[in-house]
DNA sequence: TCTGGGGTCCTAGGACCC
DNA sequence: TCTGGGGTCCTAGGACCC
């Protein structure tokens, strides 16, 4: 058995640990730069805020509904995530981190133990060691599990858990689930269903498996076991290593001159070679894009990308730096109004694999002793102080973030203070 | 007049997830 | 004024080899 447990309306819930009056309140958490809705309260979800739509297209709707409005903190978010999956570790000899809201359980080990049970002490556990609240689906597969969990909170079931813990109990959950909210189904796989009567995900596990195969490939016809109750989707406790690692942004506003662009690229870059180094590995291509803002439909549109090989697997940022900058040279065009850039780094591999070049004449050794300096200096201080000079200290592309909380858990001045 | 077949590797792009 | 960012997996098709 499976058990999925998921933070409910995550960033708002992370919101409203640390000040409380936000309780009952309507609550939006915007996405980078102050773009986009991300995550909703409950409140938000009901005055018909839907996901992903842009701040400024209901800018009415948050002043007559007093929605209070959050940029994103990541800080914060990251942490509280940490410390729910440390005590979801005391519960189960395995858990996988899903997402920074999300764990399976494996509850393989709890055999004729009541689950719901389990579930219930963990949730209250979970909301009194953290204050935030989850919902928990168990079930014999990732994917019913998953639906279990959704199913408790559409249906806003007693106690937060719902354990399928036989065919009844899961054919009525695959009975609830429309086809286009199956975990692994999205628009594309959705239309292909319903064309062809499959409404809901009932139908669907009664698809004959040709057919499946056929029109949704092995991942539809793996989809199609779980949903019968066999598990496909298998453990994954380790995260695996990365095999691409990336970094773009969209500017806080348009840019043109390419040395802030430059700047961009290069702290973008250091970024990735820092958890490049992190992960252990080197990388052998990098892959640099620019572009211009699609929606304003009054500017020329540019949009370029490259993708570079590199001589020797490297991990060294002022040398993926130089690269990237090489690559940008290639394709940025004056007289643009750009958007955003990004970089990343590909065809990783595990540092002790790195082949050197036949014409390399340089000093890895001592490179990789100096970025371990910067790295250990830079992790002491908790901040990039050291750093390239291409970085700039000063950025002009920099994010929006006008409604930032502060960092509670993670900057000593930004402590709750309590006066009594 | 006639122009193989099978395999591997790589890349671009689609689909999906949170 | 204003529309996110970071990933994975799969497939089709081209290049290349024998």
């Amino acid at each position: 058995m499976f058990a999925l447990v998921d933070c409910n309306n995550f960033y708002p819930s992370c919101e409203r640990v640390f000040n409380p009056k936000l309780d009952g309140k309507p609550i939006i958490v915007l996405s980078n730069n102050d773009g986009c809705a991300i995550a909703r309260s409950e409140e938000a979800k009901a005055l018909g805020v839907e996901m992903g739509t842009p701040a400024h297209m209901i800018e009415n709707l948050i002043r007559e509904n007093d929605i209070q409005v959050y940029s994103s903190n990541y800080a914060l978010y990251g942490d509280l995530s940490d410390r729910v999956m440390t005590i979801l570790s005391g519960f189960v000899p395995d858990l996988e981190c899903y997402s920074i809201d999300e764990a399976f359980l494996d509850t393989s080990q709890l055999y004729g133990q009541d689950l719901r049970q389990l579930g219930v002490t963990i949730r209250k556990t979970v909301h009194q060691h953290t204050g935030l609240p989850v919902s928990i689906g168990i079930a014999p597969t990732k994917t019913l599990a998953k639906m279990a969990n959704r199913y408790v909170k559409k249906n806003r079931i007693a106690g937060g858990v719902h354990w399928l813990s036989n065919a009844e109990a899961v054919q009525e959950v695959l009975q609830f689930t429309k086809v286009g909210d199956i975990w692994g189904i999205g628009p594309a796989r959705s239309r292909v269903c319903l064309r062809h009567g499959f409404k809901t995900a009932y139908d669907l596990s009664r698809a004959p498996d040709d057919w499946v195969l056929k029109k949704m490939s092995v991942v539809g016809h793996r989809l199609l076991q779980e949903l019968r109750g066999i598990p496909c989707i298998e453990w994954e406790l380790e995260p695996p290593p990365k095999k691409n690692i990336g970094s773009s942004r969209s500017f806080g506003k348009l840019m043109t001159q390419k040395i802030d662009i430059e700047q961009a690229v290069a702290n973008y870059m250091a970024t990735c070679a820092g958890k490049l180094r992190k992960q252990g590995s080197c990388a052998g291509k990098i892959h640099v894009f620019i572009q211009t803002n699609p929606f304003r439909t009054q500017d020329a549109q540019y949009f370029r990308s490259i993708t570079m090989s590199l001589p020797v697997d490297t991990s060294s940022t002022p040398e993926l730096i130089r690269y990237a900058l090489k690559a940008l040279d290639i394709i940025f065009k004056p007289e643009f109004n750009y958007l955003k850039v990004g970089v990343m780094v590909l065809n990783l591999v595990p540092e002790k694999q790195t082949q050197s070049g036949m014409f390399d004449n340089k000093d890895r050794g001592k490179d990789r002793q100096i970025m371990k300096t910067v790295d250990t200096v830079n992790k002491a201080l908790g901040k990039d102080l050291v750093r390239f000079a291409v970085q700039g200290f000063e950025n002009r592309y920099k994010l929006r973030a006008a409604h930032i909380s502060p960092r509670y858990t993670t900057r000593l001045t930004d402590i709750v203070k309590i006066t009594a």
